[in-house]
DNA sequence: CTGTTAGCGCCTTCAG
DNA sequence: CTGAAGGCGCTAACAG
């Protein structure tokens, strides 16, 4: 069975105080060197391992961060993911992920499922824009900070992407090469990132002077399908656009998927994207595989993995001032819950280099 | 503060065993219907929320299983993930994930610190072909499982794909389209997936009569630089083939990217793919974004989701015989380990429908 | 600097 | 069917 701190502490003959001391030096009283290297021998020639189930329990916490995200399949995600998991692992936290299948519910039971694994904290990329649920669980002193979008009702900490100013730069881009006619395509606009995004594309017609074409911002849904969906409406209607800006990379996909069945392909072949309406897109996020889509034009990228590292330290830094906070209160009575804080990271545009109707175009 | 077991007993009027053996139905004595409603409506009423580390502490069980994934931002493992924590979640297990970055090392440290942890077992995608740490930590008791990679030394069960088969399918379509000169690229020979998916290959040429031509033989890497890399030399070669094997989606990625570059886009336009060799490519898994990669023809895919959710109920069954084994042999000294299983999925192959030279080309 | 002691919250025999 | 009692392995006072 397992070595304990006891058979560690008999086999070097101390304590199992002295023993714990040895094993946890960040917070406990200093040890003498010699007895330290002593205990460290034996624990090895024992080949002991800390309980920390034992520990947790002792001291109410697990050094361990829970992550839902709304789906796992996700490159963007998974990129903040990795993030996340190096600043965490750097401090010696263990990330717990899971998945919220995109659903209010599920991300609900989820939440309370490691809540009660006694999580120190959790960082959410929320499944909606309701955000009770997490709100009341923060009030209740669970350190939480939210990723990539936020919600309604002003509580809660949260890094995020500037998103207002990347789709403002996408659209001055598209107009600075002349187009003028350009469409929004995507966005559930519940979502925060949607609605910044919109508004940053709105900001820069305005900017230059150009009224929005009602007709031309075609929301509704961030994923494939509905870029696919949305862009077919769009291209037939009496008056379409010459530039469409995309909510984000899923959307985006659609509707190159169907300019690329627009151009008649599936049935009688010809050349790419030939028959097809000559429409650029621009569009939030990058992907290795960005280069092969023929309409891509600018791509505004998120920093993801940094991204996912603010978030580690800032769920941290929540963490520790919690503790902190817990041994002021019992001192003197007093809380002073920090302000909130929205962190913003810079998006970074670029042209894309390869597209192919792209090039074709110009 | 959290309510404990205690204040429901009290509020309850019962013990506190009584409770425990209220919140914890399946191991324990029955407890009568009257009595159960009044402990479930005080624990509602008090907001009682089970503390799991004590609970583990006692059971010596985490109820946690821990996934280890060569990298998350992996579009298949991911898949693999929703699976897999599909799985465990139907059978109340929480799923615990880390990354090996791609290191050998790096695995050993996450999977020593997540085994301290005392999580249940594990599941494993092997960052390497080196499997002694696994294979130790196994013996030493822990349910362990790998998913998609086999690993050298023959000890531990596995679910992963029939990859030999895949390849097999993959490039015998290439051959009843009438391709005979076709280049297998991409694959680190020592991981078993590469291996079996270059069988595959090699059979299929057999089967057809076909002589290996040793200089279409592409090894070395599966990452999209390689595929990269490696189509330059091959296409460059005195002797180039007119389709390809791609070993995986990354290095397919890399090889379509070659062909971009070498059609002459980046320089002086023209037609899409048109300045380059005309070649077909068909490829190991796929994704939303396959259909845009024009060289396509034909892609093989897993099922990952499924692997994922058989890899749970595996690692489940484990931990369930481990449980029974150690009852067994508390009471007659027997332990049977269970023979080795090696579970492999079936792969469905695919003709790309959209791929763009190819389309040209036909 | 080190040892002694008293639990953390829950489970599980063993009695009743 | 239910209650009483003794830990699981570790930590945090409090003494020395």
């Amino acid at each position: 069975m397992g070595k304990t701190i006891r058979d560690v502490a008999d086999a070097a003959g101390v304590s199992t105080a002295t023993v714990s001391r040895v094993m946890a030096p960040e917070n406990s009283r200093p040890v003498a060197n010699k007895t330290r290297l002593r205990v460290m021998a034996a624990a090895e020639k024992l080949g002991y391992r800390m309980n920390h189930a034992a520990r947790s329990l002792k001291r109410r916490s697990t050094m361990t961060v829970a992550v839902v995200f709304p789906e796992l399949a996700n490159d963007f995600y998974m990129d903040v993911a990795e993030g996340i998991e190096r600043e965490l692992n750097d401090r010696g936290y263990t990330m717990l992920m899971a998945s919220s299948l995109n659903s209010i519910e599920e991300e609900k039971k989820r939440i309370s499922m490691l809540a009660d694994r006694m999580v120190d904290g959790m960082l959410i990329i929320p499944a909606g824009s309701r955000g009770d649920h997490l709100q009341a669980l923060a009030n209740r002193g669970m350190p939480m900070v939210l990723v990539d979008r936020l919600v309604e009702g002003a509580g809660l900490d949260a890094v995020t992407s500037d998103n207002e100013e990347g789709t403002f730069l996408l659209t001055k881009a598209l107009l600075a090469d002349g187009f003028k006619r350009i469409a929004f395509v995507g966005g559930e606009i519940t979502l925060s990132a949607a609605r910044e995004r919109l508004s940053g594309f709105a900001r820069a017609l305005a900017d230059a002077g150009i009224r929005q074409e009602p007709s031309w911002i075609c929301l509704g849904g961030m994923e494939v399908e509905d870029g696919y969906r949305l862009t077919r409406t769009l291209l037939e209607s009496q008056n379409p656009p010459e530039a469409m800006v995309a909510v984000n990379l899923l959307v985006h996909l659609g509707m190159e998927r169907r300019l690329l069945d627009m151009s008649g392909f599936g049935s009688r072949g010809g050349a790419f994207y030939g028959a097809a309406p000559r429409v650029v897109i621009a569009g939030f996020d990058e992907a290795r595989y960005t280069p092969f889509l023929p309409a891509c034009r600018y791509t505004a990228s998120q920093d993801a993995v940094g991204m996912g590292r603010r978030a580690g330290q800032r769920i941290i830094e929540k963490i520790q001032e919690k503790k902190a906070g817990r041994f002021e209160s019992e001192f003197s009575g007093k809380w002073t819950r920090a302000a909130r804080q929205i962190i913003r990271l810079p998006v970074t545009i670029s042209r894309s280099e390869s597209g192919a109707a792209n090039k074709a175009a110009s």
